[in-house]
DNA sequence: TTGACAGGCAACTAAAAGGTTGCATATTGT
DNA sequence: ACAATATGCAACCTTTTAGTTGCCTGTCAA
């Protein structure tokens, strides 16, 4: 799950995945597209990270190479782990909100 | 929403936010007893990482420093970011399907 | 079959991140 | 008042990260 939260630290990676979700099975040139003043390489390395993070899946297609969305690491995030959060919310909340009007006591 | 994506993507701080969800309003010290071999300064600069990102709000006591947990951006990043993954989700989870059957063709 | 196109690999650089040590400052209990 | 406690600040070091350039390999189409 590290891999997955560091994979999507960086901008330039959530906006590969928001591409993705825009339109599906992207080659790395189009994807080079949506990311100008940045080197196909460049491009390239941030997609071996969000493959390694199970993020997208790539296939191999003659000489290109077809980028597709994996929705399940992101959707194990929202279920396990800001679930646990959200779950504990309202009392953080209101714990919060105590603690900021018993400051200036 | 940079700030939090970042600040979530060390382990260490998202142990320290486990840690105030269990117990909220916590002292540096006593959320150093919570990373064994690191230094309070270590600590502290993920602190103030986390305050940045407002994932949390800190508080001063007297001499001590309390630190409470700020549910909001958390909420926010699975309302706003993770919510429209999850509303096409099936949608790219049978399309990667179809492109990994179609491999082999 | 050869040139153009899509992508991969490796070495290098610059900047950011994570951590440490040492010292300074403010608060509290005796 | 003063020693102990709780935290802050700054300089420094090391590793990781994001990006570049240059070159190599495989595939398709004329």
């Amino acid at each position: 799950m590290d891999l997955v939260f560091k994979a999507l630290a960086d901008e330039s990676r959530r906006l590969l995945l928001d591409r993705l979700r825009a339109d599906n099975g992207q080659t790395l040139n189009q994807l080079c597209a949506g990311l100008p003043g940045m080197t196909r390489q460049a491009v390239s390395k941030h997609l071996v990270i969000l493959e390694e993070a199970n993020l997208i899946a790539a296939i191999k297609r003659g000489r290109e190479k077809l980028h597709y969305l994996n929705p399940v690491p992101i959707h194990e995030i929202a279920e396990r782990w800001i679930g646990k959060f959200e779950r504990s919310r309202l009392d953080a909340l209101s714990q919060l909100k105590q603690a900021l009007e018993r400051r200036d006591e």
